[in-house]
DNA sequence: GTCTATAGCATGATAGAC
DNA sequence: GTCTATCATGCTATAGAC
């Protein structure tokens, strides 16, 4: 063959990776085929050498997304206690904010997961729900680790949504500060 | 002429109410025109008696769904001091998650909304600035205006992604009860 | 495996009859 | 004001050359 044998694995992955990033930044449904494919310098009719649908790609991109945010935020057991702190302030960032494409898939495309199969949803749960077990172990408060993730998620929405540089940062330095305080607090 | 002088504006008026239920539910993007109108009973090309593109109608909806939600949620001078905590409850609630057509706009559209123009943006920011005052004034925390915002609009996002009804339940009631401890606890 | 070309369909928007 | 018909364009997906 003139392709080596792992080639369309590595373009595959390239396709995935890409994917991830111009789907958050622009929208899955919103985005053509041909866009994803021209991201990594090819043309629309290979896409189908990779996947078999567009709707594949998607359960594929969603799949990937949430192993590694979960991964990246959950933490291990050698991890430092403050870990959850220093999650909480890379996630609240005006930088993460700012950038859709390599940020948390949720704020992005939550709607569309919402619309999605039963299938994928039970994938996103399943990740979601060990990332919330893990915060709420650590932090001995069984309803943080829910609380947690939703006033995340939701403080990264809410800054999208503003046009001025400056509410931007108030509304995360604001959510940074209220979870400060409450967690900080002893809660049973 | 053969139609009422009012009718063209009853008319309007109901393309918007219904557009916004169909667009909360299925997606702004993903919605056509055509759509748009079969919901309320017409075709697709009497559409634009009413607005000059697709885009005019997203920014009439915006508009009105923030003003909406915003005077529902901010309460005046004279509502009762445990007015907010009420708003929350019923805003974390099952059934609000449950019914994305008739729920808040963010969750649902925050998205699409990150994408529409400066103009937009800023008249969602100003709606927005206005609850997150009220909301603080009324708390006696400056942070804790955006903070429920966020947390709020977090949570009702998280619930629409989970696939089992009994995980949905959970997110809403940890953040219910997260929120419970931490404004009940002297912030200063 | 990737290309070009194209089928088949849906879209946003316009034109003219009523 | 609303209808039907239509244009131009975009989309997903497939077929066949290389």
């Amino acid at each position: 063959m003139r392709y080596s044998s792992t080639h369309k694995q590595q373009t595959r992955a390239r396709l995935l990776d890409s994917s991830r990033v111009v789907a958050k930044k622009g929208g899955f449904d919103a985005t053509g085929v041909d866009a994803f494919m021209s991201a990594i310098g090819l043309t629309g009719g290979a896409f189908y050498s990779h996947f078999g649908s567009k709707a594949e790609l998607f359960a594929a991109m969603i799949e990937r997304e949430l192993d590694l945010s979960t991964e990246m935020l959950a933490g291990s057991a050698d991890s430092p206690p403050d870990h959850v702190a220093k999650r909480l302030r890379s996630y609240l960032s005006s930088a993460h904010a700012a950038s859709p494409g390599t940020g948390c898939v949720l704020p992005a495309l939550g709607a569309e997961i919402a619309r999605a199969s039963p299938e994928i949803k039970a994938g996103v749960e399943r990740s979601l729900k060990g990332l919330q077990r893990s915060w709420a172990d650590r932090l001995g408060d069984s309803d943080a680790g829910w609380a947690l993730i939703s006033q995340c998620v939701g403080a990264i929405l809410l800054a999208r949504v503003v046009e001025s540089k400056h509410t931007r940062a108030e509304i995360l330095a604001a959510s940074r500060r209220f979870l400060d305080k409450a967690l900080q607090t002893p809660r049973d």
